[in-house]
DNA sequence: TCTGGGGTCCTAGGACCC
DNA sequence: TCTGGGGTCCTAGGACCC
């Protein structure tokens, strides 16, 4: 059964977030900045009309910026995440089941409706009038096959903003006019592998054997064909899914040439890491500490420092999290006196996350006020075995532990409900 | 003390996306 | 001189376990 599925997502979402406030805006070239103020991240279609790129330097841009009169503006996530919250409520309006994939764009369950593209546009037309934010649907059996269709009506205006193409003789008309590299899924890498076979179009790569397509990019791009043929491998999520990791990187205009400055940077996001944590309930099982020197200087030493490090207690504790970060920037730090790195990256990323309601005592939990009965008999074997004892035992929700005195005594392990009372 | 097959877990790194 | 940040998924290979 062919379910359809739309896509919904705003033309140049930060710009038009701006514009909702401003509205001698309109019409002429808006661009947001990255975090730092460092690169365009969004622009207008007047600003893409003048040929700047996404991700662009600013400081490429000073003469058409002068030239044109466009304008500039900081990011501001805060406000782009509370219109994008009320986008979203327009879109519950129109259907149950809503999937949110991005800031600017949500899946949609379109089944049921009879007409679908009158839906989609009345849809359309109230998103404008109650948020002010222009938004373009793509109507499809599939998910790659809507996104698809989304693309094709932002480029083409003679679609007013909303195409269905769940007609196969529409999809198979348009597939061959796009680009194999505008495919969801296919990036560059995957693009030029592609090119060499021969596929350059979306009907080309939908018409690949799926063992070939597995071959040349895995089961990733295995899915993607099948997508295009109309047969769906992503399904609707829904269910908000729980988030996997966290991340906090910058980068910094000065070089950072020493420990105690990279590591002053590494403290600040840990910091604030620990924050998001608190925020969201939740707790990590591994922090990954990294700095980077910079790639587009690649006449100066490149090094690339990375260390990952368990929590063994599950933590949001900032100082426990700033002290296994201090060993993981230590253990990261290049080894070589002799050269002289300047780093200009630096990032934590917390993984392993789990709700801190779930969160339960570990073995070896040591940053509880009171000890888990199983670290005090655990400091307790160790009193009495001494030096010679290790205990191998990482994991307590195993309910296990195994330890050997030495390499040439037997192991064994025990279920935590057999340990002997260590007195 | 050696032998060893078949799991799972962990980590690093690649590719992609918005 | 100035060059984004925050995510996901997949694979390979080593460590570890029984």
């Amino acid at each position: 059964m062919r379910r359809p599925i739309a896509i919904s997502d705003s033309a140049n979402f930060y710009v038009s977030a701006e514009r909702i406030f401003d509205p001698t805006l309109a019409n002429v070239p808006v661009i947001v900045l990255s975090n730092n103020d460092g690169c365009a991240v969004a622009r207008s279609d007047e600003a893409k009309a003048l040929g700047i790129k996404m991700g662009e330097p600013l400081h490429l841009l000073q003469d058409k910026i002068k030239a044109h009169g466009v304008r500039v503006f900081s990011s501001n996530y805060t406000l782009y995440g509370d219109i994008s919250r009320r986008v979203v409520d327009v879109y519950e309006d129109f259907t149950p089941n809503v999937e949110i994939y991005s800031i600017d764009e949500c899946f949609l369950d379109f089944s049921g409706f009879k007409d679908r593209e009158a839906h989609a546009r009345k849809m359309r037309r109230e998103v404008l009038r109650r948020i002010g934010v222009p938004v373009r649907v793509g109507i499809a059996p599939s998910k790659t096959l809507a996104k698809c269709a989304n693309d094709i009506a932002k480029r083409n205006p003679i679609f007013a903003g909303v195409l269905d193409m769940m007609d196969d003789t529409l999809a198979n008309w348009l597939l061959p006019m796009v680009p194999v590299g505008d495919i969801w899924g296919v990036g560059g890498k995957t693009e030029a592998k592609l090119k060499r076979l021969g596929i350059r179009t979306a009907a080309d790569l939908r018409d690949m054997p799926t063992r070939q397509a597995r071959a040349v990019g895995t089961v990733v791009l295995e899915r993607t064909v099948l997508e295009l043929q109309g047969e769906p491998c992503l399904a609707l999520e829904d269910v908000e899914p729980q988030r996997k990791g966290m991340a906090v990187t910058r980068s910094s205009g000065q070089p950072m040439m020493d420990f105690e400055t990279v590591f002053q940077a590494v403290t600040a996001h840990v910091t604030r890491a620990a924050e998001k944590l608190r925020q969201h309930g939740l707790v990590a099982g591994t922090l990954t500490v990294f700095f980077h020197t910079n790639r587009y200087r690649p006449d100066r030493p490149q090094y690339t420092g990375s260390r990952t490090a368990r929590i063994m207690s599950m933590s949001s504790d900032t100082f426990e999290l700033v002290q296994t970060a201090r060993r993981c920037a230590e253990a990261a730090w290049p080894r070589d006196k002799t050269r002289e790195y300047g780093f200009t990256k630096a990032g934590v990323m917390v993984n392993d996350l789990l709700p801190i309601a779930d969160r339960r005592q570990t073995l070896f939990d040591r940053s509880e006020a009171s000890p888990s009965p199983a670290m005090i008999a655990l400091d307790k074997i160790n009193d009495r075995f001494g030096k010679k004892t290790m205990v191998l035992a990482s994991e307590g929700l195993k309910q296990s532990w195994k330890m050997r005195a030495d390499h040439r005594s037997p192991r064994y392990t025990t279920r935590l409900s057999d340990l002997p009372v260590v007195r």
